[in-house]
DNA sequence: AGTTAAATAGAAATCACTTCTATTTGACGA
DNA sequence: TCGTCAAATAGAAGTGATTTCTATTTAACT
């Protein structure tokens, strides 16, 4: 997870000094960030950017599957860029808002469901676990 | 589903002719509403309400677990008066909003999950798969 | 180097949702 | 039945995350 210039190229957008700086202080954690902690930490980066932009980008990104949107009790949208390729889902940690992967193929269990009881077409599902990572819990965590 | 009284008892609210006329609205539907949809339907039933006091209540129905809140492309959030009890999820048509219960054990894996990757805590999760229900993909849905 | 569609900045707008406060009302017990 | 009072509500106002708009810049390609 560096060759960002590439990745860009993958989803037919051109490689432009904000993506790559958008991108470059996503991979620099593994945590969800709000749209404006990644502004700021851009700007901080020394790469002058408004703040639309980050918006834009990161949907256009979220639309690629290279970052995911994660859901948050606020109702505002925070992005975790996810190294991992193929469908999983996320935990997040509530206190210090760690993600980490969860490999549990509902896929299958789900699109039969939906085939045989409710008999429609599955377009996609969210699936997200919330609570407290391994650390947060041992020290005590908030909430 | 027809003892809002006892419903509303049960979760240490008065009883009051704007909860009552909310829980008729979303009652008499199988669809997700969005909370200006429910404030005019309530109007439309007789009913002067605040759209405030809309959204207050909704919360409220939700923090009991008698109604469920449905998340939108839109980021705008809907609900749903669920008539079963018991953990389970649903499955919502994005073209007719109607909403189906999901029977699927998940809990026990995620909870495994959690306890032996992550070695976390978890607290909550959110499950809800979206598309076309039996009627709409026969007739050809939108989206 | 020229062309062009994509990308961006910055200001402005939007609007879903929340907050605030004065007033009303449902629940309960005397 | 009535008094009490915390809970509930209306309506106005505020909030702020997100979107829209438009003039300007720039990356990609030749
Ligand atoms: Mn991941
Ligand atoms: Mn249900
Ligand atoms: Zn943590
Ligand atoms: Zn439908």
């Amino acid at each position: 997870m560096q060759d960002f210039e590439g990745l860009l190229r993958g989803l037919k957008l051109k490689v432009t000094p904000r993506r790559r700086a958008i991108l470059e202080v996503m991979a620099a954690g593994s945590t969800f960030l709000s749209p404006e902690e990644i502004w700021k930490k851009v700007g901080e980066a020394g790469t002058n950017v408004g703040l639309p932009t980050v918006y834009r980008i990161l949907e256009e990104l979220a639309g690629g599957g290279v970052v995911t949107r994660v859901l948050h009790d606020n109702r505002q949208l925070y992005y975790y860029l996810c190294p991992n390729k193929g469908h999983h889902h996320h935990f997040v940690c509530l206190s210090c808002h760690k993600v980490e992967d969860v490999d549990l193929c509902l896929g299958e269990a789900l699109e039969q469901e939906v085939k045989l009881r409710i008999q429609g077409a599955l377009f996609s599902h969210i699936l997200q676990l919330q609570g407290l990572c391994r650390e947060c819990r041992e020290k005590g965590g908030k909430a």
